[in-house]
RNA sequence: GGAGCUGUCGUCUAGUGGUUUAGGACACAUGCCUGUCACGCAUGAGAUCGCGGGUUCGAAUCCCGUCAGCUCCGCCA
């Protein structure tokens, strides 16, 4: 069931010198109560001698009835009302008669005869109907965002947000975390994303970076004996950005001291299991699934596969292994693989639709997208079977199971490639199918590789991070095939969102050195980088492990939403600029001089 | 860095080379209305079609460029 407000207000705690309650709060319990309320002026119908207002706060709207006979004042004030005016009012809650009930408004069953109102503030015309949101470019709402934030809409989604973050800080601090903040202003670190830098005035030439996660000060709040820290920490990454990524995010981010990942997780399921209870009251079926990374990217293309479907790709390679289709044996020889999927209703894809896949096969870097049909002779109708053997075909149907009316889509390439294509392909293929149930489907990833190969710069690279701990069971390859090491690390994905992630960390301070070293970091670049860091390792850390939570995301996924602007009060456009304020922007000549800055001219 | 989609009164939109003086709905203004509830009725005001060039006798409409927004690839330890 979607966030609910009125059950996660506190009514009485909302009593001011201006009203004694709240307009959403009306019902036949207040009949013949004399109320005082405040609010927006929702909506005004005037039937000349009778006005009826819709007044409106954060819990909901109440109707204002104003009679000349009753309060020739307010009638006459009444008039002048105009949307958005902000209202004070006094009256008497009364019991509509039958034929006037309106059963669509919550309080529908009553009205408010007012006997005095002052008009608090009026308002210009507003730049867009508040109850027509949904049809109103996001650009117009993000500029007049103090209009938007004003509509239920957003009101639900923030409120949301709050209640998260609330739950989380109870749920946490009950199980022994204490809620630590550290810098923003910090240092850049060559690792990962871009650092958004910060110019010292007190020392020329040197820069701040903000944060792109409290890392290694959580680490050290570890090392201090804390015992297990958390922090609803903004972080910051100077990314291009997406429908769930903004420049600036918030993280749920924690560590804990003498623990495994399996008591990281559990402390995971416990937090997201209350969350979703008393949020949205979902029950979360606790262990959640868990599954290899290896598995992940086989199945599904991906390391955040959707669950909420099935569809999973499938291993065509070996079926191929000796073929005479020229494509297939030069991604074979390659050391690549052959992968499909295979779906029902072969009929909804038209012709049209199936080069609109080759061409989503191909922005995922693949050489083009196989497809194929059995017809009613079951029959492989292809652009390619006829170069293909009929036993490799025959073998395929089988393997595949495939019947009449059955839609194959096959990637020839190498395994990142071919796994990236086909995962996005499922995804299409899901909504296009309606194939996606509703519901919440939590995973485990876990046993990532702790290496990946930077093909740009010829290296390895930390696929999580360069602290991460590497698996006991694959530790000895480090040194002669680390691409074969394992992490300790662990994601977790929900409804196809990777909304966390996190891991052991290194406290051996001579792995740590080998894995920075196989890093290709130099040693004045250690120390530079993370010299307090290598040193703090000297001092007797004890083991610790963490992971942070995208709180953007997962509020997202939570109010039934598909980007995390809607959670954001404030969020920026995909060029990075805040609409409403007009950042970033310009500063003055004086302002650079004190922070030794000159700028260059244009190129 | 790249691909796709979008841009017309305040808002949402119709319009795909010529009866377009750019139409409608909502909002807005004025007037009427005692039971409406996204009230109703009447009248009115409001857009040189994102911006700049070009093609054409003629451009909101076609072409080129540019700007902005969105979705995606790259990027996001």
């Amino acid at each position: 069931m979607p966030f609910d407000i009125s059950k996660n207000t506190n009514y009485e705690a909302h009593k001011t010198a201006h009203r004694t309650n709240l307009c959403g709060q009306m019902d036949t319990s207040f009949v013949g109560r004399e109320v005082s309320l405040c609010g927006w002026v929702n909506n005004r119908r005037d039937h000349g001698k009778l006005i009826f207002i819709d007044l409106r706060d954060f819990t909901g709207i109440v109707q204002l009835v104003f009679d000349p006979a009753l309060n020739s004042e307010a009638y006459r004030l009444a008039k002048t009302c105009r949307a958005e005016y902000v209202l004070k009012i006094t009256g008497t809650v009364n019991k509509r008669s039958p034929e006037t009930i309106n059963q669509d408004l919550k309080t529908g069953q009553i009205e408010v005869s007012v006997e005095a109102m002052q008009v608090l503030n009026s308002a210009k015309t507003p730049p867009f109907l508040l109850h027509e949101r949904e049809k109103v470019e996001e650009m117009t709402r993000l500029r007049y965002r103090y209009m938007d934030l004003r509509t239920d809409q957003m009101q639900k989604n923030l409120r949301l947000r709050h209640h998260v973050t609330a739950q989380t800080r109870n749920y946490l601090n009950s199980k022994g975390f204490l809620e630590i903040e550290t810098p923003i202003l910090a240092k850049s670190t060559p690792e990962g994303a871009r650092d958004f830098l910060v110019p010292s005035r007190l020392n020329p030439k040197k820069f701040y970076a903000l944060p792109q996660s409290p890392q290694l000060f959580k680490q050290t709040l570890m090392f201090s004996g804390f015992d297990r820290v958390y922090q609803i920490a903004r972080c910051f990454r100077d990314e291009d950005l997406r429908a769930d990524r903004q420049p600036e995010f918030t993280q749920i981010d924690m560590e804990m001291t003498f623990v495994n990942a399996d008591d990281i997780m559990a402390t995971i399921e416990g937090l997201l299991a209350a969350v979703f209870k008393n949020s949205i009251g979902i029950d979360m079926q606790t262990p959640f699934e868990k599954m290899t990374w290896q598995q992940s990217m086989e199945t599904y293309g991906t390391d955040k596969p959707d669950l909420r479907f099935g569809l999973p790709i499938q291993d065509l390679s070996s079926l191929f292994k000796d073929t005479g289709f020229k494509i297939f044996q030069k991604v074979l020889q390659k050391n690549g693989c052959i992968k499909c999927l295979a779906c029902d209703s072969a009929h909804q894809f038209s012709r049209k639709d199936l080069d609109q896949l080759v061409e989503m096969a191909k922005s995922y870097g693949a050489g083009g997208l196989i497809w194929g049909k059995i017809d009613s002779n079951r029959d492989f109708q292809s652009p390619v079977s006829k170069f293909l053997g009929k036993n490799e075909i025959q073998a395929m149907v089988e393997q595949l199971r495939l019947k009449e009316g059955s839609l194959v889509l096959i990637v020839a390439d190498n395994f990142k490639t071919t796994c990236n294509a086909l995962g996005a392909i499922r995804k299409q293929l899901a909504q296009k199918l309606n194939l996606i149930r509703e519901g919440f489907k939590p995973l485990w990833i876990y046993d990532f590789p702790l290496f990946e190969w930077d093909q740009k710069n010829n290296c390895l690279s930390p696929m999580h991070h360069p602290f991460t701990s590497p698996s006991p069971e694959t530790i000895s390859w480090l040194q002669d095939a680390p691409l074969k090491v394992k992490s300790q690390a662990y994601d977790i994905v929900l409804n196809g969102e990777e909304i966390g992630g996190g891991s052991m960390r290194i406290d051996d301070i001579a792995i740590q050195k080998q894995i920075f070293k196989l890093l290709n970091f130099t040693d004045p670049m250690i120390e530079q980088n993370f010299g307090f860091f290598i040193k703090s390792l000297e001092y007797g850390i004890p083991p610790h492990g963490g992971i942070a939570l995208g709180l953007d995301r997962l509020v997202m996924i939570l109010g039934s939403l598909t980007n995390i602007r809607d959670v954001i009060a404030f969020p920026k456009t995909q060029s990075a600029v805040c609409m409403l304020t007009d950042s970033p922007s310009g500063v003055t000549q004086r302002q650079l001089e004190e922070i030794h800055i000159s700028l260059k001219e244009e190129e």
